[in-house]
DNA sequence: CCTACCGATCGGTAGG
DNA sequence: CCTACCGATCGGTAGG
């Protein structure tokens, strides 16, 4: 389906030139037609980004509520970590992740509004992932016993460095910045008294 | 002089809407002249952007280099934390910050490896402030002993996502986060043996 | 879904 | 430093 096309390409091009560098020819070309063609499936270049944002927004929620019920079994710190990977994964590699991105950190003023409000949607979900694995490690001595919101907080501005260097340096570079936040964030909320790693 | 002006206001504009959305007009009737009147100090659009980039990359130098006299009789902590907080006010509060975190994170793409060139010579200076306290801090014993990479690395994933957090949250959510963050990086980083906090 | 076209704006130039 | 203008491109419309 055409609408459904020119979604998609919308994401892409948005995520990576911005919105107002991507033109409606880009997207037209991209797909086969041309620009006129694409008000017969949207009213305006504004309507096309919000049908773009409220797509994204339904994607990223799926994807983090899907990832509920994983590694139910495993240790708290591998709860965690997978938490971890797995949030910087799907910003990193997929091109949701790229819109979301560019879209969260320097939004097109006339949709700062808009888009704040679905951010805080997904971060919601995220931090209701999160909640339970620090309480339980808290309850198990396993993490120190800080209030839940330092610990979510800390958590967020480590995955919102790595987004950014992400963008920026090479792979290499990346995995080690990515293990090196990590380590020493688990050092600080870990409990002291608790060996095993 | 005009020339200065118009640079100014390009660190401002850049900063703020990006390179491609600020108009040569734009930044000639916020100083009072017409566009073409411009030509006669810039030959270009892009020649603007570089003398920008050139001039914010040595104020940034120069900020960061006049740091590092300071607090060398405090401890090892506040002298950590003083980089800590020195460095994201000067992101946070000066529009070379805002022009700085913008160009770096979304790069024009024509301008990009000029870009990268001139971050890593202002990470180099940053780097240079972090390694003598780091390395004082391991000998004394009150730092755990980690390679200095993985100390800096931390630090900067921790920076890089106060960054754009300043950009999106309130005050009041960006000092709790600015707080959070401080709080388990030291947890992390200090040796387990070490007291006095 | 197209061609043809609109007014507005872009970076840049001519000429004074 | 200006006015007047260039070709290109923008989002969007008319009409089929």
């Amino acid at each position: 389906m055409t609408q459904q096309k020119i979604l998609d390409v919308a994401i892409d091009c948005f995520g990576q030139y911005g919105y107002q560098n991507t033109s409606l020819s880009d997207i037209a070309s991209e797909i086969g037609i041309k620009k006129p063609s694409l008000y017969n499936h949207f009213a305006s270049k504004e309507d096309i980004f919000f049908e773009v944002l409220n797509e994204v927004t339904r994607r990223e929620k799926d994807f983090f509520c899907n990832q509920i019920h994983f590694a139910q079994d495993a240790t708290i710190k591998q709860r965690l970590e997978n938490v971890y990977q797995m949030y910087i994964e799907q910003m990193a590699t997929s091109k949701e992740g790229q819109f979301w991105k560019r879209v969260t950190f320097f939004p097109p003023e006339e949709f700062s509004d808009a888009i704040r409000q679905k951010f805080i949607e997904v971060e919601t979900i995220v931090t209701e992932l999160l909640r339970p694995i620090f309480q339980q490690g808290i309850q198990d001595g396993i993490i120190r016993d800080l209030d839940i919101e330092t610990l979510t907080s800390a958590f967020y501005t480590l995955i919102d460095g790595l987004f950014l260097e992400e963008n920026f340096y090479d792979v290499d570079l990346f995995a080690k910045r990515q293990k090196a936040s990590w380590t020493i964030f688990w050092l600080g909320i870990k409990h002291p008294g608790h060996k095993e790693d």
